[in-house]
DNA sequence: CTTATTTGTTATCTTTTGTTAACGTTTTAA
DNA sequence: TTAAAACGTTAACAAAAGATAACAAATAAG
């Protein structure tokens, strides 16, 4: 794919945040870098400072955690989304977060200095802080029901809700990583699994 | 407490976000309502819109749902915190959780309206739109820790992370409501405790 | 002050989950 | 193509957590 077509599915996700006029795209995209990453190679690093965000126009990548050894996986982001260890990214300390590239990916990025000289250009200002505080929002929004199923779903049920949701996470990722996502081990997961089907019958 | 001691703390807390001139935090501060919540009554419930945000000048608030006729605590508010069902805020559609006056609770609420009329304000526009965005940054980092937190560690440990953080939470709340804030019932926190001070010893 | 209610702990029993290991299958890489 | 690694399921056992009930202590209400 080339950058033209990539910037361009970009600005029509950005509709849903905000629409640039032209003279405003321009001044967008000058910050805007395309970069691409290998499978198995990472986005971002526990201990390291995350500075940027990238959108992903192709591939998918994984979040994980490193804990006694293993491996923990906590999300994943897919094409036509954002990716980046956000709390490393807005506040400049050091992240906890391993952000994996499950296959070739291809992303359209800004660092949180291109940010900054955009919420610091007068020109662009007004929208930046509009975009940011839209993306923001929709972000929470999601903590907030993952937060809740936690609290007050078992794992079945969470499984059961992602069943439900038709989501791309079942259809695209191994088994061992959905089972830390909703909380538990594959093991878990394969008896709930077989529990469901018995019950489907 | 008197209105204009509370909106003196209001603003200086609403310095973290942003600061507002004279002019802006008159035009601001036409939007606030001042309100007093009774112990045990709700700011949020089941089904409805919330369609307000309050800051909590005294008092404390609880989160919770209910499901199977069950009482499962979410999360805190305390004083000089914000308080909100968030996701319906920001959605406009029902929530799906209660809010409770742990204490009588006093609050400067605006709402979304206002909200809306002060985004649409040329004179504040900017200003609020980047309040919004720190906030609802604020916020993100928050739930992120949350949601990773669940995923990474034992409810023990989670435990120990609140005990070390010296949290209010411990402080303010009985013990079955922390419980469910860590995703336990208040049966296995008495364990963790037992064995937590069997540890120290 | 007295009575209810709430709260926290403990005990018992059951269910769920984690851990480890084994096994066959699939996928990946050399 | 072949060897190695990754993946999903299952089994066996241990550990943890849930449900329930009983009881004592603290708190609130009358």
């Amino acid at each position: 794919m080339d950058t033209s077509k990539a910037l361009a599915i970009f600005r029509e996700h950005l509709k849903r945040y905000i629409d640039f006029n032209e003279a405003e795209w321009i001044l967008f995209s000058q910050h805007l870098s395309f970069s691409a990453l290998k499978k198995k190679h990472y986005f971002a690093e526990y201990g390291n400072v995350c500075d940027k965000v990238g959108f992903i126009v192709a591939g998918a990548v994984r979040y994980f955690h490193m804990k006694d050894g293993q491996d923990i996986t906590g999300y994943f982001s897919f094409e036509n989304e954002f990716v980046s260890s956000y709390k490393s990214y807005l506040t400049g300390l050091p992240g906890y977060t391993y952000i994996q590239a499950l296959e070739d990916t291809k992303l359209i990025t800004f660092t949180r200095k291109d940010m900054d000289e955009m919420l610091n250009n007068p020109m662009l200002a007004y929208k930046m802080e509009r975009f940011g505080r839209l993306v923001a929002e929709h972000y929470l929004c999601c903590y907030e029901d993952r937060v809740v199923s936690f609290i007050t779903q078992t794992p079945e049920e969470r499984y059961l809700n992602l069943l439900s949701t038709g989501c791309e996470i079942l259809q695209r990722m191994p088994q061992h990583y959905i089972a830390n996502f909703l909380g538990i081990t594959p093991v878990s997961l394969s008896r709930i699994r077989r529990r469901v089907l018995a019950t489907a019958k």
